[in-house]
DNA sequence: CGGCACCCACAACCGACGGTTATGCCATCT
DNA sequence: AGATGGCATAACCGTCGGTTGTGGGTGCCG
């Protein structure tokens, strides 16, 4: 099976038609023909039926579709891969987090970063945490900062801090010298509130301790981010639990209280067993977790 | 990144030299010398240095082998996929089972299957949970039949038959009388007993129930199939848990007791949710189902 | 219905790439 | 020193992947 017919496979299935993935390819039309048709001859079987002028995948196509996906992203991530191995290692610095850790925590780090290094060029991106394991495996950043947990993937982490779950209401929803005290789970039964649909460990942590509250909370609207629940209770939409950091730094005009039954959240700094970390990115761990514990405090 | 460049790192780095990989490939060896040029030049770095005329892998280039592995495998897997695909539907009826049911009872059903149906043509495999779900995958064999749940990996199972864990001993372990009462787990405490490292839920529930017992049962020998503790505990090695086929089916001479804890163990048979079971391999699996109730009697 | 746009297949042609054989150099081993 | 094994280079060649050009079929419009 030549990776030609694979690549032309998928830009066919991927397209539609069979010009439509000469063009994807920057090959001739008559050139993906050709290859088509030996790719069929190859196999044995066909790979389309060819109806009224048009390709239509076979059963047999199909059944293929998937492996040959699969084949096609690992293919991509090799590229990926090796194109960052070439890149000299110029950059002493990539850095990947998650948007809530983008809102003010990184970009506070960088600024200060920045002035003590004002020659060293940064990479900052913000990732989910499946995209950002892919990222440092991949070697297109070389630090993750998240509030998940991620030794698994063979990658080293670090705790830079850590804080624990907050509620956040819209503003005067509790009494301005109640703030300070911290919530009772419970306190939470029969509430309006938005739910979190973030498919991660805090995700699962939060459903967990909700499905226990009688009578459970009333959440109608369900947000992939916590930077969204946030807007949406700063407007009304009712109560949200979100990490620390999602608390404080937001924008929005809020209220915070602690929850009394205390859900640990840890901000950890991953990245490759294989690079230990060089000055400029410890220093700059070093920040993040001043910034970080003087934001908790 | 062409593909022949994959396979060519590939090669040397399993063979461990360009002429090995050359030979591997079936191509000459400047062929292989120019081709691995090649690759590092599109790469833009290099692969191996050549040190006293012999070739060491790189830094760089020991990071991209896992890819690069899994992408053979993959293009390999897909290889297997194309052809059985490709190979009309000739074989009514391919099998595969662990080696615990390919003792007898799969034998015996094939056996019985072979009157009724003296024409077809029957193909059986034993393979361990992950090949046996890569080789239905892949649609090498069609049923496959094991005491795993595998209810992922999108293959549907149907239950066959239920029965519960076994403790087993050497002959004359216990009185004649009490063979038919369930042994209490806590029996086993500080007994010598034969463990199972078989990396499967089954495996993981016994260990799960012997870290209970108080003291602990003294397991000195590990091993990885039923079969093989059935062996030693017959040669005197002391007790051991095992499924009720390997207990019922073992030619060893042996002691067989249900544990009064009853753990369920189920036969399952599983195959692809696209292709519905024709009627010999339904007959078939009637067949199993009735022998191992039988056997389980 | 004619015109048009789109899509696929076939033919003829060409350059580059993947392969070959032959040879030389270097290191190691006897 | 000679033999052996491994890699690189050179010269050569056929095939394969690409091109342009063309034709036929289908569907959509005026």
């Amino acid at each position: 099976m030549r990776l030609r017919y694979i690549e032309l496979f998928h830009a066919v299935l991927s397209t539609g038609s069979l010009t439509g993935a000469a063009n994807l390819l920057n090959i001739s039309q008559p050139a993906a023909s050709k290859a088509l048709q030996q790719a069929e001859n190859h196999l044995g079987f066909p790979l389309f039926s060819r109806v009224r002028g048009r390709l239509q995948p076979t059963q047999q196509a199909l059944l293929m579709r998937h492996h040959i996906d699969r084949i096609m992203q690992e293919m991509y991530d090799l590229q990926r891969l090796s194109t960052n191995i070439a890149r000299p290692e110029s950059h002493p610095l990539r850095v990947t987090c998650t948007p809530t850790l983008a809102q003010t925590l990184v970009p506070d780090a960088i600024a200060r970063l920045g002035k003590v290094y004002p020659d060293t060029s940064i990479e900052l991106y913000t990732q989910h945490s499946a995209a950002m394991c892919e990222s440092l495996m991949l070697r297109e950043s070389d630090i993750g900062l998240t509030l998940q947990d991620m030794s698994r993937h063979g990658l080293l982490q670090q705790s830079l801090c850590d804080g624990s779950i907050m509620v956040i209401a819209p503003p005067g929803w509790w009494p301005e010298r109640d703030l300070a005290k911290p919530l009772p789970i419970s306190a939470l039964a029969g509430q309006p509130m938005i739910g979190i649909t973030v498919q991660d460990a805090m995700g699962n942590m939060l459903h967990g301790h909700l499905a226990e509250v009688e009578p459970a909370p009333r959440a109608h609207v369900w947000v992939q981010t916590y930077q969204l629940a946030c807007s949406l209770v700063a407007r009304g939409g009712g109560l949200a639990l979100v990490d620390p950091f999602t608390a404080r730094c937001s924008k929005e005009p809020l209220q915070t209280r602690p929850l009394k039954l205390q859900l640990d959240v840890t901000l950890r700094a991953v990245y490759r067993p294989d690079s230990p970390l060089n000055g400029v990115q410890t220093r700059f761990l070093d920040y993040v977790r001043e910034f970080a514990q003087s934001l908790l405090a």
